[in-house]
DNA sequence: CTGTTAGCGCATTCAA
DNA sequence: TTGAATGCGCTAACAG
């Protein structure tokens, strides 16, 4: 019924030992050997049975992908891409989705890691950033690539100069006409947070313009904190003419509280955000905002993990591109100044 | 290091196989020993290890989610139903992608299912409507699980009466007073398409309006396909007064439609989607739709495939309920008539 | 109701 | 460069 490791290795008459190293890519076996094998293996329709592969040989060829369920279209991307390498790899993908913060949340993390004998791991904010999880990782050597972590020395996985992006967004608002900026923040443990604050403290900076705390106000990165957190900047006595939004969801809210108060966009406010998910494109102005390679972020971190997996020594922190995307939400403040 | 099952027994003092029974939660075993064992596995922090239990019993608790990927948000939603199932029943899910009508990609299904000896598999539409697939499974003894599928006689999963929801929504159209009601339908081998078109027919006819072929246009569930239908029943020497869109994700093309040409929503045309997906409550103004309870479909139609997995007479196919999210997108006409 | 034995299919010693 | 024996942790078939 089932072809066995063994059927191959009396096809070619060999033992089961050297099929094996040549399904592993070990060394020490004759080029003809190996090519004999995996002619057999090719003519049986050989597939190794990853059970039994992973109860003799302790690990699973599983990496899991951990997240909290920040943003959900966020994660999709990521998720798309990790599988994606993985199959390219042979390996298959696992979902643990955890409650960050939860009481005992790590050591579920670690023993459903050895339950599984998950090869290793791939981490998305905010848990790029848990040292403890990363060091209970560590402590039991299971590799781990992270998603644009805040620290990055010393570790492996995908990150964007998020700074720069908003910097040059923001840059784009300035270049407008616009002087009185808002910005809405993210959750504070996300690095994304800080970077993106800082990118757009950066480019004030840069123009000679003044940071007015009152028109930076803190959001969940959810589009109910942005309704939010609009709502707050344009009741201000000052509004702001643009607002610069941490996340795609915020902006979205923002531009739905515009249109609930008759404000035009981007005519009367204008609007960005951050990450070039779905929505920015399926809203109407539809949304300036800064492209990161979300899919293959997930890819590359993926295949940084699977080399770090294969050699200890090996795989590195990626920086990848970003791009303006510059679309309807952006115009010169009515009155310029 | 690890504890196994035998380190169990031990300290249980029953036979490893005892304990597998109360882990498996097979009959035989008497109330007070089951419960002795079972305090054991929790003091221990015993795991069952998956490969040891998928190699012995030629299962590997996975169930698989097959899916063509048509809509992200949807999918997303009914992989978190499914995954919750799994965790509450000790499975765990893997994700097949596939290129619906791809060469060979029905043998492609089955070799992984062997592979992995998954269990089951859940299938989402437009898959849950292959007969080639269906009939392979069948013929191999994998149970299915069907999301939505057209037929439903003798078919374990779930689905929702979707003609009558797309009745009751046209009719709300109606009720407000509008007479010309385009449809933009879905994919032909969507069942969903199907339904919603029949919903909307039978809704006229109950008015006694006449089914105008004209005011009913193609879409393939995307929201670029929506901005271009949008566009042709705008461009009509008589445009409609409200659209039902087949989908969220064409209506909300329609509403940028109707933005892009100074048409005001609700006011200058009503619209409305179905699915209530995130970009429905995202989008201004908020879009008037039909929820199905995605997530929940997914976890039940699980939960079915569970049951037969035990026992191949088991599970069921389960009728859901939809509800009417009457929001922002819906007005009567200018001139009603 | 419970225990004993064998073996799932592979990788990993070690020896040849 | 190759092969034979041992066991990974569990379930299945049978025995008690």
């Amino acid at each position: 019924m089932r072809v066995r490791i063994e059927d191959v290795a009396a096809v070619a008459g060999v033992s089961m030992k050297t099929v094996s190293r040549v399904l592993n890519r070990e060394p020490g076996v004759r080029e003809e050997t190996r090519r004999r094998v995996e002619s057999m293996v090719e003519k049986l329709g050989y597939r190794p049975n990853p059970s039994a592969r992973s109860l003799a040989g302790q690990r699973s060829y599983m990496v899991a992908l951990v997240f909290d369920n920040p943003s959900r279209n966020y994660l999709l991307e990521i998720q798309t891409g990790v599988l994606e390498a993985c199959r390219e790899h042979h390996y298959s993908m696992v979902l643990i989705p955890i409650s960050f913060g939860q009481r005992g949340y790590v050591s579920e993390i670690v023993s459903m890691v050895h339950q599984y004998a998950i090869d290793g791991m791939v981490l998305v904010p905010p848990l790029a950033d848990d040292r403890k999880l990363q060091s209970q990782l560590q402590a039991q050597g299971i590799p781990a690539a992270l998603i644009s972590p805040r620290v990055r020395r010393d570790r492996i996985g995908v990150a964007v100069d998020e700074r720069t992006a908003a910097r040059e967004l923001v840059g784009e608002l300035i270049q407008l006409g616009h002087r009185r900026i808002g910005h809405i923040k993210g959750p504070r443990h996300h690095g994304a947070c800080l970077w993106r604050h800082d990118g757009y403290r950066d480019a004030l900076q840069l123009a000679g313009i003044d940071y007015v705390p009152e028109l930076v106000v803190d959001g969940e990165f959810t589009f109910d904190s942005g309704v939010l957190a609009g709502q707050q900047l344009l009741d201000l006595a000052a509004p702001p003419t643009a607002i610069f939004a941490g996340n795609d969801d915020m902006a979205a809210g923002v531009i739905r509280v515009a249109g609930m108060r008759g404000l035009s966009v981007p005519d009367d406010l204008s609007v960005c955000g951050f990450d070039d998910t779905e929505i920015s494109r399926h809203i109407f102005p539809a949304l300036t905002t800064v492209r990161q390679p979300t899919r293959d972020m997930g890819r590359q971190a993926t295949l940084e993990l699977l080399e770090r997996i294969r050699d200890p020594q090996a795989g590195s922190m990626l920086t990848m591109p970003y791009a303006l995307q510059l679309r309807e939400s952006l115009a010169p403040p009515r009155a310029p100044g």
